[in-house]
DNA sequence: ATTAAAAGCGACGAATTAGTCGTATTTTTC
DNA sequence: GAAAAATACGACTAATTCGTCGCTTTTAAT
């Protein structure tokens, strides 16, 4: 196998013209219905383009390579994801833990939409998951929940609120994503997001009064 | 490529002998080697032949195909955690929640060591996770979950008992996992395994209250 | 010792896959 | 409208992988 890995995962040349930047998209929507239809495990670059009404040679002039399509799939993903927390967590109209509730209700309903194409993505994830890119981005939301946590923990130490601020944000995310592995009713989201919820915020609570009590 | 998929995941047939017996535990450890160096996406029948001093077609006299191998070796840690668990959860000389702490210790522990067979036995997981035997194994720790539950949350209805139960450990397993991907130093660990703690403490307490009050 | 069963072997077939490269077509530029 | 640049094409190569099957060696039974 010719390998491209060394090429890296980032976009290979810009489209310039209108139709390469229409070839870019329909090739991005046909891995979301390879992914959705066929899964990680049957996830090729030749699936993707014969969905896309592409060749395979167009393909690879704007991918460097296989892993390059799932990381920009991904990617999209983490902006939503992190344009999400961003427009819920400095809703300054709502209580903190109010707003903590409606992010908690909103993650666990986007993962539950789409849960086919999550779950062949995230199966994917070691092909893109160990490049530089993935790192850097993942960074992206630590500075609005920094500032959250600021709110609802004034008086405790950086560390700790860090740490509860990593805790909580991990948590709804890894849990969200098994929890939408299964088919899940409207009532089971809600209800599950609703317990979600009352654990981070009895917890955040109870870190407050424990500072309070120190402090 | 000749599939045997359709032959499930079970064990092919018994060893009667001694030698083997050696063969097939030869097998496993040098599965855990291989996807320990290698990984999931190199993890391949032949090289774990070959790690094991072992003809390829032996191998196959053991194990029906790929994914059988991989699924014995999670189900071996399946059990191990449930045996963490029942020692762990049932033993009635601490406080509950003393127990749930010593729990969650245990666990990040025990995901922190081996991080590397962990984390690529999870990214194997789409290879034996659909397998009916996979689901079944999963269900071995409700019992013990439930009875604990009980203890701590003797007053509060099933559903609401049954979803804080299956939230913690849900919780407990999959930021666990996610937490042993990156290196982690003893502090680290302690810290971490802390602060899960205590929130499931708060939320358990906070659950109780909740009823207590209500009915 | 003879025979049958169990275990072990490894070259090989069948299939799949990632990515390339030379060529053809379309668009832009001047 | 001619030259240059951008885009598109898809047959093909090189590699990898799973699992089989006919055969040999070892062990157990009588």
């Amino acid at each position: 196998m010719a390998n491209r890995a060394n090429a890296g995962i980032s976009s290979r040349k810009k489209p310039k013209q209108a139709r390469s930047n229409d070839l870019v998209t329909a090739v991005l929507q046909a891995a979301i219905q390879v992914l959705a239809q066929e899964g990680a495990q049957r996830f090729t670059t030749a699936r993707v383009a014969e969905k896309a009404g592409v060749s395979i040679g167009s393909l690879y002039q704007y991918f460097p390579n296989k892993a390059a399509i799932l990381f920009r799939l991904q990617s999209d993903e983490w902006r939503e994801t992190s344009n999400l927390l961003g427009d819920i967590l400095t809703d300054q109209s709502q209580h903190p833990f109010e707003r903590l509730r409606s992010l908690v209700h909103a993650f666990i309903r986007s993962e539950c939409e789409e849960a086919a194409v999550r779950v062949a993505l995230s199966d994917a994830a070691p092909l893109y998951r160990d490049a530089p890119e993935a790192h850097e981005a993942r960074q992206a939301d630590k500075p609005i929940i920094e500032r959250f946590m600021l709110e609802v923990l004034p008086e405790t130490s950086d560390t700790v609120r860090r740490r509860a601020g990593g805790l909580v944000m991990t948590t709804m995310s890894t849990v969200g994503k098994e929890f939408s592995e299964a088919p899940r009713s409207e009532e089971e989201i809600e209800a599950h997001a609703d317990a979600m919820a009352d654990m981070f915020c009895a917890y955040l609570q109870q870190l407050g009064k424990n500072t309070r009590r120190a402090g």
